[in-house]
DNA sequence: TCGGCCATGAAACATTTGTTGCACGGATTT
DNA sequence: AAATCCGTGCAACAAATGTTTCATGGCCGA
C-alpha cells in the first residue's frame, strides 16, 4: 500500500492502531489522547490511570516498531520539543521547494476565504431567520454544487422543525413540488455564477405563488434574486483554476438556522432535544466513554 | 517578607537565583535555560550535560523550598502542561438580548469561524490530494451533517474524474460498499463529535481493505482518524446551543479538491472542461446576457 | 594557627523504573 | 476432541532513578 506519513510518532501509532489486540488498543489511544502525560509520567503511573498492565505500553512500543517504552517515549518527547519553528509551519523537515507550492496554494485559499466570511451582511440573514420563523412550512433549493448547502440547511431545520422543512424535488420530480408552493410558507433557493436554469424556476414560482422567496447567491442581479424578499450575500469568486468558494454560503446557511433556532425559543429547543434522544437511543452515535 | 510573585516555579527559580551558591546558581541557570529537558530527561542526564553533580539538582530544588527535584520537576511539567482550553475562548461578550441581538450574534459567529479557517494544517491537506491523486478509486463517507461536505467532495471530484468517484451508500445499502474497498483505492470519511456508528465502520473497513484512509475530523483521537493514512483538522465546536460548525470542513474539501484538481494537470483540466461543455450543451445554466 | 562552617564531589542507599519470563484462558485449527 | 497459538495478567528481574551520607577541601573568624 500507499507508504503512509509517518510525519511523527503519534501518527504512526494512530495508523497502527486498529490492526492491534484489544488491549493495546486502548492502552495506544491512551497514549495518544494523553501524550503530554506520556512524555513526562512513568510508564506503571499511566498504567495505573489507564486502568491497564505497564506491561501493556511496553508491549504496545514493540508492536509498533520501537525497541521498547523508553525509546517510544522519547520519540514522542523529540516530537513535543518546542524547539524550532513558530507555532504554524506544519513539522517542515526542510521542505521548501517543489511540493511545497501546494501547501501555499492552500494556506493562501484559506486565509482568502477567512477574509471572505466578515464581510458578509449579518443583517439580512437575522431578518431572513425571522421569516423562516413565521414560515408555516419551508422549501429549501439548491443544484450542482449548492445541493451540499441545501442538504445542511435542510437537516439542520428538520433538527427542530422535522414536519416543516422540506428539499425540493426529495420526494419526486422538482416540478411537483413548484405547484405545492403557498403563501405563508417560505422558500429558500440557493445559487450562484453560472446559474442552474432548474433553481431560477423554482425562484420565478416560488414568487408567482407569494410564498417568501430567500436568496442565497453571489450577487444581487442573480436571477434567482430577481424578486426575492431576502437576498443573502456571500462570495463565490475562487483564483483561476479553482472551483467557486462555497464557504461562505455554508456560513450564511448554518447562521440561518442558528438564529432560526433561536427565535423558536424553548419550543425549538424541546424538539431538538427529542430529536437528539431518539438519535441517542436508536444508538445511532458512539457512545462517549473515559 | 515580601513573598515574590511566584507565578511559575520557573519564576521563583530564577528570584531565587543570585542567592545561591556558586555551583547551585550554575545548575539553576541551566535548568531555567532548558526547562523542557528538565521535565523529560532525568537528573543524571541533565547533570551530565550541565557538567554537574547530580546531587546538586536535589540540592537546587531544596534551595528554593521543595522536598526534592522530584517535586521541582513536577511543578515544572504542570506548568508546562498544555493548556487544554480550545482556542476560541476570548469571546463571551455579554450581549445578549436587545434589538438587534440576532445581528451580533451571526457577526460573532461568522467572525469566530473566519479565525479558525486559518488554523487549518495545510500540510496534511496537500499530502492527502497526492494520494487522491494516485489512488485509482475515490470513496466518499459523510452521514448526518457531515452528509453535505461528502456531496460537496464527490460533486467537485467528479467533475474531472466522473469514473473513478463514489459516494459511499449511493447505489444501495452501505454495506455493499465497505467489501469493495481495495488496495490503492482511497476512502474519505468525514466527521465530528458526537460520531456517527456507521461513518466508524466504513474507517475501519478502509483500514483493513488496505485503502488509504483520509480522515476529516474535528479531532485526532476521533473514532475514525484511528488507522488513517491522513488526517484533515477542522474547529466544530460552537457556543452552547449551536449547532457545530462545517466551515472549515467545507473549506477543507474545496482545498482538497483544488489541490487534487491542479496535480490532474492538463488531463484533469481537459476532463473539465468535457465536462462543462455537456452540461452547456444540456442547457443547464442560464446562458448570459446583457 | 586552630577550629568550625559550608560548599562540593563521590559513593552507597532504598526506591522506582522498564523489562521479561511464566502461567493461565479463550479462540482457532487440525 | 486434542493441539496449538495468541493475548493477557502477574511477579520477579536487573538497571536506572532520586536521595542521602560521608569525606574532602577551601574559607573565614577567633
Amino acid at each position: 500500500m500507499a507508504e503512509p506519513a509517518k510525519s511523527s510518532p503519534l501518527s504512526e501509532l494512530r495508523i497502527a492502531l486498529p490492526s492491534l489486540p484489544m488491549r493495546l488498543q486502548e492502552v495506544g489511544r491512551f497514549v495518544a489522547a494523553n501524550d503530554y502525560d506520556a512524555t513526562t509520567r512513568s510508564m506503571r503511573d499511566l498504567a495505573a490511570e489507564a486502568g491497564a498492565d505497564p506491561a501493556a505500553f511496553t508491549r504496545l512500543a514493540k508492536a509498533i516498531g520501537y525497541s521498547g517504552w523508553d525509546e517510544l517515549r522519547a520519540a514522542l518527547t523529540e516530537a513535543r520539543r518546542p524547539s524550532q519553528t513558530s507555532p504554524f509551519s506544519g513539522r517542515a523537515k526542510g521542505r521548501r521547494h517543489g511540493p511545497n507550492a501546494d501547501v501555499t496554494l492552500v494556506t493562501d485559499k484559506l486565509e482568502a476565504e477567512a477574509a471572505g466570511l466578515p464581510r458578509i451582511p449579518a443583517q439580512p440573514i437575522a431578518e431572513a431567520a425571522r421569516a423562516l420563523h413565521d414560515a408555516k412550512r419551508i422549501w429549501i433549493t439548491g443544484y450542482r454544487s449548492c445541493r451540499s448547502v441545501a442538504e445542511l440547511l435542510n437537516y439542520e431545520l428538520r433538527l427542530f422543525r422535522p414536519e416543516q422543512v422540506q428539499l425540493v424535488g426529495a420526494s419526486g420530480p422538482d416540478d411537483l413540488d413548484l405547484g405545492a408552493f403557498r403563501p405563508g410558507e417560505a422558500v429558500i433557493v440557493i445559487g450562484f455564477l453560472p446559474y442552474t436554469n432548474a433553481s431560477v424556476r423554482v425562484a420565478q414560482a416560488a414568487h408567482r405563488s407569494g410564498a417568501t422567496l430567500i436568496a442565497i447567491a453571489d450577487s444581487h442581479s442573480a436571477p434567482m434574486a430577481e424578486g426575492a424578499d431576502h437576498v443573502l450575500l456571500f462570495e463565490a469568486a475562487s483564483p483561476p483554476g479553482f472551483f467557486p468558494s462555497l464557504t461562505g454560503a455554508i456560513a450564511i446557511a448554518q447562521s440561518l438556522a442558528a438564529v432560526t433556532f433561536s427565535l423558536g425559543g424553548a419550543a425549538a429547543k424541546k424538539r431538538l432535544e427529542n430529536t437528539e434522544a431518539r438519535l441517542a437511543a436508536a444508538s445511532t452515535y458512539v457512545s462517549e466513554k473515559g
